[in-house]
DNA sequence: CATTTATATTTATCCTATAATAAACCTTGA
DNA sequence: TCAAGGTTTATTATAGGATAAATATAAATG
């Protein structure tokens, strides 16, 4: 009783995910306002031709992510902005795929501002022997791809640098970073690949002071890269 | 056929929360060792004495916040912690649930440090007339509380101005901070509450600054707050 | 009018059956 | 022996229907 449609409109995932996700699309879109209720289980369970255990699925993973709460009697009604996870990956994602990204692009580089250049230092401090070691092999290829230039390669390499140093924090609310960060890494073309610049020179400055230990230099380095970074359209879908 | 016992024991949540509430507590424990596969949804039923649906429904809250990830025919796996989503205001409870949070505490304020004062910067620039409004009147009551103290309203008041910045800041990636900010709050008596010191003074520097449109002066008082901000043990739980 | 009780609606949970998936295990043929 | 390809089997995925719990609303009651 599966409709073909669905599993091919949205892509190889399992149901309940693609169901997730279009009804947080019309969430995120507005089309379903905030603390509007939603229709019934029974309903939608019609409109989108899945069971209730699938359709539930989806509700409860929406739930989780803040975009959702359900009552009984009541129904599931859309929870304010407010508390949408907007740093989740996966919502993220789907924020992504509505397309007018000008804006996330812009939102995010002023939470990287914020957060990154922090995520340096504490990487200069706290990194452990293996993580500088997987940050010092990273950092070569980004110096050899800088030299043999290649835009998608140049885009993975970059997006691996910025999550190791996320990841060599030592601090727990600093991982989540590198997940939403690979995802905007993936969506939009790499701002700092414009015209075939690296920014090879301001990696390696965050990189060396990491290495060093030096937690005020990794700050600076990474603030400076940053400030460079210059806000490019997004191309990508 | 419920069992009573894990109704009382998980509080009066819905019973697949209080299954993924005790799941999360063995991962993030380590009593479940990352990349492990954890028993199949037939003996887990059984262990926690609930229904395929219930269990299916906490693996999926979980998966939704990068604790699991199932396939078919190989089973449920435990994600590695760089998956897990610490600023997931749910997963954050869990965590605090665990004790043991000196070391929690002290990363969340690294975090503050390099987040708070940018949203107040952003906040300067871009809070909406009414949220200037509300920042005022939370304000208003801060300064009444200071002067007739009482720990409780004070962590309360002192919680919701700081969550206003974050909603003030007009950026999506920023809003999840407030109920980060709000659960830790929450779980921890407030540190700037030591010996009846609110810091009023600090909190009226961001504030006016905020009100001013001064983002510089805002982002600068905020540092000024936290920096004069010392740690305390958490004495919750 | 206030307060309680009854009812109806919706989600919550349980249960069982079938499908899809992929690992592990067999063939089978060179 | 061993490799290719098909078969079995264990596990999650999905379906669908039944019952329970919760609660907003309406009705009854004092």
């Amino acid at each position: 009783m599966h409709n073909p449609f669905i599993q091919i409109a949205g892509s190889k995932r399992s149901l309940h995910v693609q169901v997730a996700r279009e009804i947080a699309r019309k969430i995120l879109s507005g089309e379903a306002a905030q603390n509007e209720i939603i229709p019934s289980e029974m309903v939608l369970c019609e409109q989108f031709s899945v069971s209730r255990t699938a359709l539930r699925e989806a509700i409860k993973l929406l739930t989780s992510k803040g975009l959702l709460e359900s009552k009984p009697k009541v129904g599931t009604r859309v929870k304010s902005r407010d508390n949408w996870n907007f740093l989740d990956a996966q919502l993220l994602d789907w924020v992504i795929d509505l397309g007018d990204n000008e804006i996330v692009y812009q939102e995010f580089l002023a939470l990287r501002k914020a957060i990154e250049p922090e995520a340096a230092a504490l990487a200069a401090k706290n990194a452990t022997a293996q993580q500088r070691i997987l940050l010092s092999a990273t950092f070569q290829q980004m110096d050899y791809i800088s030299k043999n230039f290649d835009a998608q390669k140049w885009m993975e390499v970059d997006m691996e640098f910025h999550r190791l140093v996320f990841l060599s924090t030592g601090n727990s609310f600093y991982l989540p970073f590198a997940n939403v960060l690979c995802t905007m890494f993936r969506s939009f073309i790499s701002h700092s690949s414009e015209k075939g610049g690296t920014c090879i020179g301001e990696h390696r400055a965050i990189y060396s002071a990491i290495m060093a230990g030096d937690a005020d230099k990794a700050r600076e380095a990474n603030a400076i890269l940053l400030k460079n970074t210059n806000h490019r359209l997004p191309t990508s879908n």
